[in-house]
Formats: structure tokens, C-alpha cells, sequence
DNA sequence: ACGAATTACTTTGTCTGTCAAGGTAATTTT
DNA sequence: AAAATTACCTTGACAGACAAAGTAATTCGT
């Protein structure tokens, strides 16, 4: 697949999209993997070692927690959950997000002379 | 000052934000150091160590070309334009923006169950 | 039945952009 | 005369993203 856009454009987003999609139900790696590829319709691909990564450092952090599934078939899978404060710190995310949004529109668009 | 959002929101569109700048015309590093905290009502600072490397790679890259200004008071100044292939790729830019921007917005607060 | 593809997870090392910290030097303000 | 400001620049460190590679089981194609 050939990404759309630059990673450096998503950087520091990882965090809430996974846990956007936790939110929506547990859920394992290659899930989400394929799911972020599918929600972005092939123009984004969010890395299975960056996933991971984040996985680890999201699971430090006490936003989420992890448990083996107990496949009868099939590989066995690491289910991801996320907790309250996962649930608080994605709030705190989005918010980030909004603002950074309106900002980054200013900058990138915007003029010195005050429109 | 405390800037208010986290560096790795801005990561990766510093070069739109300078080009948008010298598209308004020629300027120099100091200034749109000064320029970019007012415009983002100082909620956000571009460190004037990732401006000036910035500046390198965007000249590296022929998007922008830089002259020293003729000051007769006042500390020297150098000063940049953005070249036409710098006005290009601003554009470009502006462009992965624009996508980047709808696909964040799914991902980070879409659900999985199609809206 | 057999090889290829897929599912699923993981580690190691590398790259890049950002920045903290520090420095230089002239000018302006107090 | 000291302090603040204007203006530029360099060095080294860090963190997040990823390429590449590996492991192992399962399922698909013929």
C-alpha cells in the first residue's frame, strides 16, 4: 500500500486513534491495523511496529490493558482494553486535537494581515 | 511562555507554515519567529532551532533563497524568499493538509460503524 | 497433499524533526 | 553602566515512526 500521506503529518495522533477505536470495544493488533487502514480508506497506514509501540507505551501509561484471548482457531491474539483514565486521557486528546486544528488551519493558510 | 499544544501536533508542517509566511512576503528568522507566537495567539512557539533548521532545508531544497539585508541600523538580518517552485510546493502542501486533516478527524473521533 | 498466502505478534536498529542549552555580537532601553 | 532586546547560529540529545527481519500457526489455492 502506498501511504497518501507524510507520517510526520500524523505523528503525536497515534495515541487517540487507538484509543478512539478501544473505546468502540477491545479489540488486538492486526485488528486494528487493518481497521485504521480501512477508517482512512487505504490513504493512511499506521505501521505494525508503530502500533505495537504505542501499544507499550499506552499500557505504561494505564490507559489501557492487556489480556490473551482464548481462541479455540486461529492464531492466539492479545486483546487491548481501554481503562477510565484511558477513557479521560482520550478526551484530553481530542480537545488537543481541536485546538491544534484551528491553529495549524491559521498558519499553514492564514494571513498577517488580520482576515 | 508555555505553549499550549504539544510540539508533535505541529511536527511535520513547520515547512507550510514558514512558506505560507514568505508567500505574504520576504522575511527573516527572527520575525517570523515573533510572528508565528502572535499569529497563534501564543499558543504555539516554533523554537528558533527548528526555524533555522528549516530554513537550511527549504533552501537545500530551493523552496526558499536567503540574501542578507543591507541594515543600516539594527543587527544584521538575513533575509529569505520563497522561490517558485517554493510557491509549488506550498501548495502541495496545503494540499496533504487539507487530507490529512479530514482523515485525522475520522480516525480520531469516527466510529467503526459507518456514519 | 503441498506450497503460498494470511493471520498475528515481536524485536532491533535507524532515521528525522524538534528542541534544550549554549554561544556570539550588536543595539536599545532603563 | 547594566539589563534587555534584537538577531543569528551550533551542538547534542530525545522521542516517535518505521524498515527489516523473525517466529509460528492457520487457511487458501490448485
Amino acid at each position: 500500500m502506498k501511504t497518501a500521506i507524510s507520517t510526520d503529518l500524523i505523528r503525536g495522533h497515534t495515541d487517540a486513534i487507538i484509543l478512539n477505536l478501544l473505546r468502540q470495544g477491545d479489540s488486538y493488533g492486526y485488528d486494528l491495523y487493518k481497521k485504521i487502514a480501512m477508517l482512512s480508506d487505504h490513504q493512511y497506514e499506521l505501521k505494525e511496529a508503530t502500533l505495537y509501540t504505542a501499544f507499550r507505551r499506552l499500557e505504561q501509561e494505564g490507559y489501557i490493558v492487556s489480556y490473551w484471548g482464548d481462541e479455540t482457531q486461529g492464531s492466539r491474539r492479545k486483546y487491548y482494553r481501554i481503562t477510565d483514565e484511558g477513557k479521560v486521557h482520550y478526551q484530553k486528546r481530542v480537545q488537543d486535537w481541536d485546538v491544534a486544528k484551528e491553529i495549524l488551519e491559521k498558519l499553514i493558510k492564514g494571513g498577517l494581515c488580520d482576515e
